[in-house]
RNA sequence: GUCCCCAUCGUCUAGCCCGGUCCAGGACACCGGCCUUUCACGCCGGCGACAGGGGUUCGAAUCCCCUUGGGGACGCCA
């Protein structure tokens, strides 16, 4: 059994976009799945659109993603003289020939084979003439007139095309170069590609490349067309179905490993199994299970996947990522103790680390912004005595640990005769500035005894001022 | 217009290949409740689907056909 290579070619068109990662990441995964290798291939041949921006906007993106590759990126427009080579062999072998037909004839045809109910097709008529090669003639494959050719697909199962439904399709421009099904299967034999895996808008080229791999004598390797992705409304994606590229998820504050975990659910199952960590992945993939029917976005879901994502990691895997958001707060913190502590805090709930970012900052300030619904709520004058005892006593604590603070709470409690959330609210937005935090306990123990301290006596301070 | 693909809760899906264990299971979302120092997490419960019509069969979500709906492709783009 040969090993399975497999590979991921995007035209440097612009960004990665989520429904080429969904294929990258399959192809990526079956390739670990079986010790087999993943390549990867730059399809630029169209140098109008194609451009270096884009390529790295999209290896980055892979990277991130944490897809890596065995070999390349090879670039298309490299290997011209390769598929020259093939081309030439293919005119040579009778399989192609040389046309030179303007694109005002070929329109005219198309307009003609249309108007007949048929496929608008090139209708062949330069395929006897022996031309040979001259400015201007672009070669076409000599397409059969007639019989099938069969895609054997792993996931659609076998689908039979009408030969008379191809027509001679042009394998090289008249400028030179290669067209896209010519250079794909030139790079997909001499590259040793024996699985592919593809959206299905590929489908239909599949049986003009299946051509090309009979008139070369090569070898046909595994087909699967997975289905597209669509948009809420429906519609294959596009750009105004918002946030398309997976540098945008970056910025989200989206995990990797969970825009992973999501993308690869769209179109694979494996039983009840929601969650998968990347190792889980690797395992357990196959193509058996990859659905056939296309998948509509759904955002919420992966946030959903995120939040679980978020609880899983170690706060210390989590500080990088979250320390660069927290620098475009422009807070400054460091991949240390305090933060890993913050961050155990924050990880049941937060859903994406934007959102873990803006909770963890009032653990960085130096005084917490203070939300006036909040203070007027809480931060009343009755309870400025209660917040000065606190304060006092944290600060002769000897072990500022969750046993220290229960004891001064419970006689505070007593002594004010309160229940323990008229105490915790009132420290809560003298510590925080808002309503919502982490747990009392968790949140003092991280920020630790001296900013607590410093925090109540400022709350109690703010308080007797506003009272005179 | 022609060709190709697809069709289970609002969404992602299990089940379909090898019909009965499915008055269809899970997840997200939504709605209740519990837990509780806030917000969350978590837990419990609820709502909710086999597109329609014909067959085949003792029996169909599962097999066949048609209809409808959705998607894709028909480039000197990839």
């Amino acid at each position: 059994m040969k090993p399975v290579v497999t590979r991921f070619p995007p035209s440097p068109t612009g960004f990665l976009h989520i429904g080429g990662a969904r294929t990258a990441l399959f192809n990526w995964l079956y390739a670990r799945k079986t010790n087999g290798k993943f390549i990867l291939r730059i399809e630029d041949t169209d140098e109008a659109r194609s451009s270096t921006d884009s390529t790295d906007a999209i290896l980055d993106a892979l990277q991130w993603l944490g897809i890596d590759w065995d070999e390349g990126p090879y670039f298309q427009t490299e290997r011209k003289d390769i598929y020259r080579r093939y081309i030439r062999k293919l005119v040579e072998t009778g399989h192609a020939y040389y046309c030179s037909c303007t694109p005002d004839e070929i329109t005219a045809m198309r307009e003609q084979a249309r108007a007949r109910g048929l496929k608008p097709m090139y209708n062949g008529k330069c395929r006897e003439k022996g031309l040979s090669d001259s400015d201007n003639t672009v070669v076409r494959l000599k397409t059969p007139d007639a019989g099938v050719t069969v895609v054997e697909d792993i996931v659609k199962g076998d689908t039979a095309f009408q030969n008379a439904e191809m027509d001679d399709f042009i394998i090289q421009r008249s400028d030179g170069s290669a067209m896209y099904n010519l250079a794909v299967v030139v790079d997909d034999i001499t590259m040793g590609i024996n699985t592919i895996i593809r959206g299905d808008d590929h489908l239909i080229n599949t049986p003009k490349q299946i051509l090309i791999y009979k008139a070369l004598g090569a070898d046909l390797p595994v087909f699967g067309h997975v289905p597209m992705v669509l948009g809420p409304d429906k519609a294959r994606l596009s750009k105004r179905h918002g946030a398309m590229s997976v540098g945008e998820y970056r910025n989200m504050g989206y995990l990797p490993d969970a825009v992973i975990n999501y993308l690869v659910r769209l179109g694979w199952s494996h039983g009840d199994q929601e969650f998968f960590t990347r190792k889980d992945l690797i395992q357990k993939f196959d193509l058996e299970h990859l659905g056939r029917s296309a998948s509509m976005f759904d955002m919420q879901k992966l946030t959903a996947l995120n939040a679980r994502h978020i609880q899983a990691k170690s706060a210390p895997d989590l500080a990088p990522s979250l320390l660069l958001l927290l620098k475009d707060l422009g807070i400054a913190a460091e991949n240390d103790v305090f933060t890993h502590k913050v961050i155990e805090t924050l990880q049941p709930r937060s859903k994406t680390l934007v959102e873990m970012a803006e909770s963890a900052r009032f653990y960085y300030v130096d005084a917490p912004d203070i939300d006036e619904k909040a203070a007027a709520r809480f931060l009343t004058a009755d309870t400025a005595d209660m917040l000065t005892r606190i304060a006092d006593a944290i600060d002769n604590l000897p072990d500022f640990t969750q046993d220290g603070l229960e004891k001064i709470f419970k006689k505070i409690m007593a002594d004010f005769n309160l229940g323990f959330g008229k105490i915790a609210q009132p420290l809560r937005v003298a510590v925080t500035g808002t309503t919502v935090s982490p747990g009392i306990f968790e949140m003092l123990l991280a920020l630790g005894k001296e900013k607590t301290v410093h925090r109540i006596r400022q709350a109690a301070a703010r308080i007797s001022n506003q009272a005179l």
